[in-house]
Order: C-alpha cells, then sequence, then structure tokens
DNA sequence: GATGTGGTATTGTAATACAAATAGGTTTTG
DNA sequence: CAAAACCTATTTGTATTACAATACCACATC
C-alpha cells in the first residue's frame, strides 16, 4: 500500500487489484476467502465485501457462495478503467505495456481526430487551442506542466469527436505519456519538437480539414512511437550488462 | 426490474445504474442517501451500500461523507464497461446511440482487424474461420445463432491483434450487432448477403494482408451502417405521422 | 456402483452501533 | 459589521454479530 487512501476499502481495492492484475493470482483461480483476507489486511469483513464488490465491478473477479471468488479471464477485464491501466503500468517491467498502449493509441486517435475535425464546436476547438498554447508555454522549461497540458490536448478531441464511447480512450493517453515520460526520462528540451506536430493537428482541427487531422495525428504518434521503442530498446541493452546504469541523464 | 437476478445487490446495480445513465439524475446531483434507497427498495444498508460500491467502480458515482453520492461527469463514466452500455442502450428512443456504436466500430474494427492480419496465430484463425462457419451455417435460418456466431467473429478479431486494450471493443460490437437487429428487425434471409462480406475479411487475416483486411472489414462496417440509418430514418417517418406505419418492407 | 441426501463451509443479507468527516449555522473576535 | 473559529447535526465509513442461501463433499441407501 503506497500512500495512505482516502478510505480502507480504496486500499484494498488497490492491493488486491494490484496484485490480481499484475499476474499474483491466474484467471480461473480463487482468491482467499474473505475472512482470510479480513485477517491478512486487518480490516472488517464490511469493507473486504465492498472492495471485492468493486473489482468484480471492473470485470477482475466474480464471487459465487460456496465456490468462493475467482479471477475472470483476462478478456473480461475492463481494460480501459482507470485503476486497471495503472495497475498494469506497475508492473511493466519490459516496456511491453507502453508498446500496447501506444499501439492502441495509433489504431484509434487519428480517426477520432479525423471525427473531431468534422463535427468540433467553437468551444471545443478553443479548449484544445488552450490545451497547444500550454504546451508551447512549458516547452523547454517545466516537463510536468507539459505533461498536463499534453494530456488536455489529446482528451479534449476524443470528447470533440461527440461520441462518448471514446472517452476511455483518454485513460490510455494519459497512461501512455506518464509512463514514456518515465521510459525515455526526457529533459525539457526534448518536448520542443513535439510542439508543432501538434501544431499540425491544431490546424487541421480549427480548418475542418479530416484528412489532414488524421494524417497530422498518426504521424505525431509514429514519432512518439518511435523515440519509446528506441528508450526502451536502449534500457533493455543496459539491463543486459549487469549494472552498468547509464543515467546520462 | 426486468427480470429477477442472481442477487439483491445486483438488481439494486442495475435498476440505480440505469437510471443514472438513462439521464434520471444530471451529473453533479447527488442520488437518494443510503437510508432513502434502502426504505425505498425494501433492501438493508449492507447492499445498498454494495451497490454503490459497484457503480462508482464503473465511474458513475462518487461518495464523501455528509456531501452524499453525487453523479460524476459523463466523461468519467466507463463507457465501455456491458452494464453501462447496456444500459445506455435501454434508453435509446432515437437511435442515437446505435449510430455512435457503429461510428466507434468503424473507428476502431479497420485497424484492430489490419493487426489482426499482422499477427494472428493458427489458432487464433481457426477460431475466427469456426466463427465464420457458424455464421455461413445459420444465414437464412437461424437468426439468433446468426448473431451470436457474428458476434464471436468480431470479438475474436479483437483477440487475434494480441493487445488487451482491444478487448473492451467487443462489448460494443455485441451491443451494435444486437442493437441493429432490433431497429431493422430483419427475416433470415437478410443476413445472407454478409456472409461474403465477412468471407472477404476472413480471406485477408489467413493470407497476413494488413491492407485488405482493412478494407474489407471498413466497406462491411459502411454497409452495415448504411442499412442502420436506413432503418432509423423510416421509423422516424413513422413516427412522425403518428400512425401511418408503412410497413412496404 | 449409481443415485439421493444431508452436513458444512462460504458467500449473501440484515441489523445495530459507533467513528469520521463535513456542510452549515453559531458564537466569538477583530 | 465582517471574518474567523467553533460547534452541531447529518451522512457516509467501519465494525460486529447473526442468520439465510447456496453449492460442494461425503456418507448412506438402494
Amino acid at each position: 500500500m503506497s500512500r495512505t487512501r482516502r478510505n480502507l476499502c480504496e486500499q484494498v481495492v488497490h492491493d488486491l487489484g494490484g496484485r490480481i492484475v499484475s499476474g499474483g493470482i491466474d484467471p480461473g483461480d480463487a482468491i482467499p476467502q474473505e475472512w482470510t483476507l479480513c485477517e491478512r489486511m486487518g480490516v472488517s469483513r464490511t469493507v473486504i465485501r465492498e472492495a471485492i464488490k468493486s473489482l468484480a465491478a471492473k470485470g477482475l473477479i466474480e464471487s459465487r457462495a460456496k465456490r468462493g471468488t475467482i479471477v475472470r479471464p483476462t478478456n473480461d477485464w475492463n481494460h480501459l478503467d482507470p485503476d486497471v491501466i495503472s495497475w498494469r503500468a506497475r508492473s511493466d517491467e519490459s516496456g511491453q505495456n507502453l508498446i500496447r498502449l501506444t499501439e492502441f493509441r495509433q489504431a484509434v486517435e487519428p480517426k477520432a481526430a479525423a471525427m473531431a475535425a468534422e463535427r468540433a464546436s467553437t468551444t471545443e476547438l478553443e479548449r484544445i487551442g488552450e490545451a497547444w498554447e500550454e504546451m508551447d508555454r512549458t516547452a523547454g522549461n517545466d516537463v510536468e506542466a507539459f505533461l498536463a497540458a499534453d494530456i488536455r490536448f489529446h482528451t479534449e478531441i476524443m470528447q470533440a469527436t461527440g461520441n462518448p464511447f471514446f472517452s476511455p480512450v483518454a485513460n490510455v493517453i494519459g497512461a501512455s505519456l506518464e509512463a514514456s515520460l518515465r521510459v525515455t526520462n526526457c529533459l525539457p528540451p526534448d518536448n520542443i519538437p513535439s510542439v508543432p506536430l501538434h501544431e499540425k493537428v491544431l490546424r487541421a482541427l480549427v480548418d475542418h480539414r479530416p484528412m489532414a487531422a488524421h494524417d497530422a495525428m498518426l504521424s505525431m504518434l509514429l514519432d512518439a512511437a518511435k523515440r519509446i521503442e528506441r528508450a526502451i530498446q536502449k534500457t533493455a541493452d543496459a539491463n543486459e550488462d549487469h549494472r552498468s546504469t547509464p543515467r546520462d541523464g
């Protein structure tokens, strides 16, 4: 339990959820029964049961009387749930998860940008524009603020599609950008080349040119993917020769 | 409450969830407090609280002491959760939701098919092939079985991408196909033209031709979308002139 | 040996009591 | 009179106990 959360139930949810998603318990296998969890975690059965309900609602587990509570097949997990995404990110040693995240973005975001270019209202375009301006302002100095603005830029585009089924994709975007920041452990100046790439997308959206928006978004994502792949490759190489720790950042 | 569910908690979850998603309570507003719900639904506080935890885990609501439990902004809802999708479908008078579902499929599935064409293992291809054979067998006679096979066909393709973030899309596919079946209220023979369109996708997957898979999937979805749009337009027309019911199909 | 039957362990539901947090009003203070 | 500190009442959070419902397992019965 990293930091203390708002209430006991949330702590248990994150503890159990993290263990399940990171592969501590195989699908089909049962998690410890309620009383065992009560004793192990030092909380009442009320808390344990409410936590189990939360995890069940995310598709991770399923309880039946007498049979116990079993982990459901991974296909049934709500992989776009913010918590599930964060638990998955926590146990991503190899960077494989980050690769999947960016891959998914490549598949979805270009088309979403095209739809946004067709439909975005003026207020939505303004919001996207503001996010870009914030990126422009913070690029080169404040990495954290740049990250937040970057996430907002892409999230607002998902909203601007006018299709609610795109909103969960925002969770993937956030996780992807955060994880890639950690992996590429970039310096403030590294953000600068990203600004014109985003500007191209913004222009296409404002001009209501779907094709241009699609292509601009895709090339931006391909660029990001390339950088990530290179960084992962580098850390993998570094891990191979035991302990050289190339902390050139 | 359509049919009685496995336990009380699930009943409450579906009752409350349905009311929230269908717009019965606006985002930012509070739902009735726990004891009120206990009395209104005739269950204990234990059940109500566990139901609330479930809905909170799906992103619909958020509780704080004293402040009550409020409905979160719709952006935060897990729109790809099976339950949320079904509640949304239940309150789709205009067919607008069905249009959004198919739109989302058009944005995601072609790219997913391309990825599947690159990566699908032989066993995955076999599963997709079996689903298609089932479609071929049932087309023209058993509408229900055809629907199930159709869902399986598309779901297996999502799995074959090898990227877990695509699995929740399967929920959209299922809901979309079910809803479109209801709207177009088709006869068994209407399924027959769909078979060769799916076969084209299958062939492209087996031959590992991403571009072809992409295009075949897209044209299939465009075809389906056209039929749906026509059916919705027709029912809308029928509703406008009160009771003429132009049953020329 | 197959089938039915009951015991038993585990989750499901109810009820009660108290703790913690906080919105909103009340008092105190400048 | 305004603002800040402080109460208080209300609502969710947690603990405890008890019992109901269910499904697995072993035993008994035919």
